[in-house]
DNA sequence: ATGCCTACCTGGGAGC
DNA sequence: TGCTCCCAGGTAGGCA
């Protein structure tokens, strides 16, 4: 499953691979790929056609490609989100059909963008750009509640975004985890980053937020900041010159995961039997003694 | 407002 | 062999 490291590994590859290239013709093999494009596969062939790919950005889980046209930026950017299934591949000239394929670039170069996607839960579109609410420059409009990313400059270290995060959290009285998985507190965690981040700390995805200090809220987001950059550079390795490899299989179980998947394993910290429970319609995976439940009162 | 739940998708695997 | 059911999960939207 693409997590913050795979769209970053996707995302670098687009910069080596697509930026600079123009954009010849756009064909949509399934509508439901281009949801988001109000104005169907015509607008996003009209936004797209004749234009030039800028640059390649990226927010949490998050991508967006940013297009010139005559030399002039354009107002609107292409976005990607890959889902949960999704991948963008580069093939060289008239490659053979993919089961999956729903959406080719076809660039001028020769050279083909593919966004594949099994299960249609990702997306691509031509949406309109806005100034970014926490940074310089522009981010696509439809994620201005997305929060930024913990390897973003604005989260690292001791910065007032990271402190106004903080209290942010402890304001809350979901359950840790799923403040983690929120894409508006910080973003580019999932599933199983957010089982390991609790792993490392020893906390239930239970936990009250309102409950943790400002020290263990910040202690857990350092533990996640961490788990992110080892993914990143275990992933980061793996993709070759034609492909952007997002494949979450390949990714995610060449990493060490010390909690996500582990059921039925011991816990490396303490020998205990890791766990699978069901919390908020999602598989969570703990050590029952490194991260024991919270108690009431 | 807050927080929780479900729908959206598809294919692989288990069970019968 | 082939059917049915379950599971994976990011996110939007709906509901209490």
């Amino acid at each position: 499953m693409p997590e913050l490291p795979e769209v970053e590994t996707v995302r670098a590859g687009l910069e080596e691979h697509v930026v600079g290239h123009e954009i010849a013709n756009v064909i949509v093999h399934r509508h439901r790929a281009i949801r988001l494009q109000e104005g169907g596969e015509r607008e996003l062939q009209g936004l797209l056609q004749g234009r030039t790919i800028a640059g390649a950005h990226r927010r949490g889980k998050y991508l967006w490609m940013t297009l010139t046209h005559e030399g002039e930026c354009e107002d609107y950017a292409l976005v990607v989100h890959l889902g949960m299934s999704g991948q963008l591949l580069i093939k060289e000239a008239d490659p053979s059909s993919h089961t999956h394929l729903r959406v080719e670039f076809q660039l001028q170069s020769g050279r083909n963008l593919w966004f594949v996607d099994q299960r249609l839960f990702g997306y691509v579109a031509a949406l309109p750009l806005t100034p970014d609410p926490y940074a310089s420059g522009y981010i696509p409009a439809m994620m201005t509640h997305i929060g930024p990313d913990l390897l973003e400059e604005i989260c690292a270290g001791e910065t007032k975004h990271r402190a106004a995060v903080n209290r942010k959290i402890r304001k809350s009285n979901r359950g840790i985890k799923a403040i983690l998985l929120d894409q508006e507190f910080v973003s580019g965690i999932g599933n199983i980053y957010a089982d390991e981040a609790l792993w490392r700390v020893g906390m239930h995805y239970a936990r009250p937020a309102s409950r943790l200090r400002a020290a263990q809220v910040e202690e857990l987001l350092g533990a996640a900041t961490d788990v992110l950059h080892e993914a990143l550079e275990a992933g980061g390795t793996s993709f070759d010159e034609l492909y952007v490899d997002v494949s979450g299989e390949q990714g995610y179980f060449e990493r060490s995961l010390a909690a996500y998947g582990r059921e039925g394993d011991p816990c490396e910290r303490c020998g205990r039997i890791i766990v699978r429970e069901t919390y908020q319609n999602r598989s969570s995976y703990r050590c029952p003694k490194c991260q024991r439940k919270p108690t009431r009162g």
